[in-house]
DNA sequence: ATGTAC
């Protein structure tokens, strides 16, 4: 049954709502990970599943999987780190000087965001319009404000339920990376496939890119707590999608913050260095068109291709990144995979990489980039080596056509602070 | 992934 699913082109497997599994050649998938998935097609309304070519195992389910239901909703197919996903801001700074970007850069994760400004007010506004909100925010650094004054109002269902259930706090936390496989990067754009879609988001070769990776931090786990492991239906589901939304936003306004640091550091904040940028949620349930209904998709570590759509895979801070167009194709229920995927979980990754390499190697990468990070069993944890390689993701996603390649980004200096 | 407890 393994090898069946292994299979490429996409095999479907019986027992459940059908199965496609994105994958081809070297692209590593372990066995646990399309049970998972299996196991996911067999639940309350699912019709349908897909496995990106990073899918590997998660708590129950598995990451880089979208799934597609009729009526129910489930919120563990989101995951506790909702509204997670990747932001990237185009500059046309090309020079850096290292030891003076470390510095600032600490200095920009190291201060806290909310002295001057209201903490319910800040609250409220990633909440209500995620980083468009924080324009309207008072006390907030001139260049976050004007950041966030040219963000676009999002277009998902606006937020409802009860904030106040949430608010205590976690103002806090808007501009922090937080742990595990979250990063906020500076890279240099080395390689464009697609001059004119490049173009558009003002993208030229050498140029450096700010990257967030990050999600609503405490936030979504709070939601994940207060609605459990249960399907939703009705009323009931309308609630947790209107908090969906808020955390949603919440994470948005969180990778804006942590985009403006990096420009910030990276002295890019004017009108005349900064570019075109896009923001992309890989953990989200919402609403799409499927087989000529309305289905609710779920993404768990997968992120939205639709037609035309920008998107971005992420690499590791040994490999690039991919910004890649969508073709919104049914296979991959509109979606690409959201990185390489994790090799090794994170327990494994430490006690076999500890033996590995000197913690000197570490904090440097293969292609020549730095990394910030204090927290020793992290640097282990998260290391390239224990991630899939990127390429045969990439093209794997490539050659089922669910996105064309953009521009590849190769990471400068990577923040985990 | 996370905050907190062990």
């Amino acid at each position: 049954m393994t090898r069946a699913l292994l299979t490429n082109p996409p095999a479907t497997v019986a027992a459940g709502a059908p199965i496609t599994l994105i994958s081809g050649p070297d692209v590593w998938m372990e066995g646990d990970a399309t049970l998972q998935l299996a196991a996911v097609a067999r639940l309350a309304g699912c019709v349908r599943a897909a496995g990106m070519p990073d899918l590997h195992p998660g708590r129950g389910y598995p990451i880089g999987a979208v799934v597609a239901t009729r009526d129910v909703v489930h919120p563990q197919l989101v995951g506790g780190d909702a509204g997670c996903g990747a932001r990237i801001i185009v500059t046309t700074v090309e020079r850096t000087t290292p030891d003076q970007l470390d510095r600032r850069l600490r200095a920009q994760f190291e201060a806290a965001l909310v002295d001057a400004a209201d903490p319910a007010a800040l609250f409220a506004a990633a909440w209500q319009r995620g980083g468009r909100g924080l324009a309207e925010v008072d006390g907030l650094p001139d260049g976050l404000r004007q950041l966030a004054a040219r963000e676009p109002d999002d277009d998902r269902l606006p937020p409802s339920g009860d904030p106040g259930r949430y608010q205590a706090g976690f103002e806090q936390v808007l501009g922090t990376v937080g742990g595990g496989n979250h990063f906020a990067e500076i890279s240099r754009v080395d390689d464009v496939r697609d001059t004119a879609t490049a173009a558009g988001l003002g993208l030229a070769r050498h140029a450096l890119v700010v990257v967030a990776h990050s999600g609503s931090r405490g936030l979504g786990t709070a939601l994940g707590a207060h609605w459990g492991p249960r399907p939703l239906r009705g009323t009931e589901r309308d609630d947790y999608l209107g908090e969906l939304a808020g955390a949603c936003r919440f994470a948005h306004a969180n990778r804006l913050v942590v985009a403006y640091r990096l420009l910030s550091a990276l002295g890019a904040l004017r009108d005349h260095t900064l570019r075109g940028g896009f923001d992309v949620t890989h953990n989200d349930v919402r609403a799409e068109r499927l087989d000529g209904g309305e289905a609710w998709i779920h993404r768990k570590g997968a992120a939205p291709a639709p037609a035309g759509g920008l998107t971005i895979v992420l690499g590791s801070r040994g490999a690039s990144s991919w910004i890649m167009l969508g073709t919104g194709a049914a296979a991959g229920l509109g979606s690409v995979a959201h990185g390489a995927g994790r090799k090794m979980k994170r327990s494994e990754a430490l006690a076999k990489l500890k033996d590995r390499y000197r913690r000197s190697e570490v904090a440097r990468s293969t292609l020549g980039g730095r990394v910030i990070c204090d927290d020793k069993a992290l640097l282990f944890e998260e290391h390239p080596d224990a991630y899939k390689a990127i390429e045969p993701v990439i093209a794997a996603l490539v050659a089922h056509r669910l996105a064309t390649r953009v521009a590849a980004l190769t990471p400068i200096v990577t923040v985990k602070l």
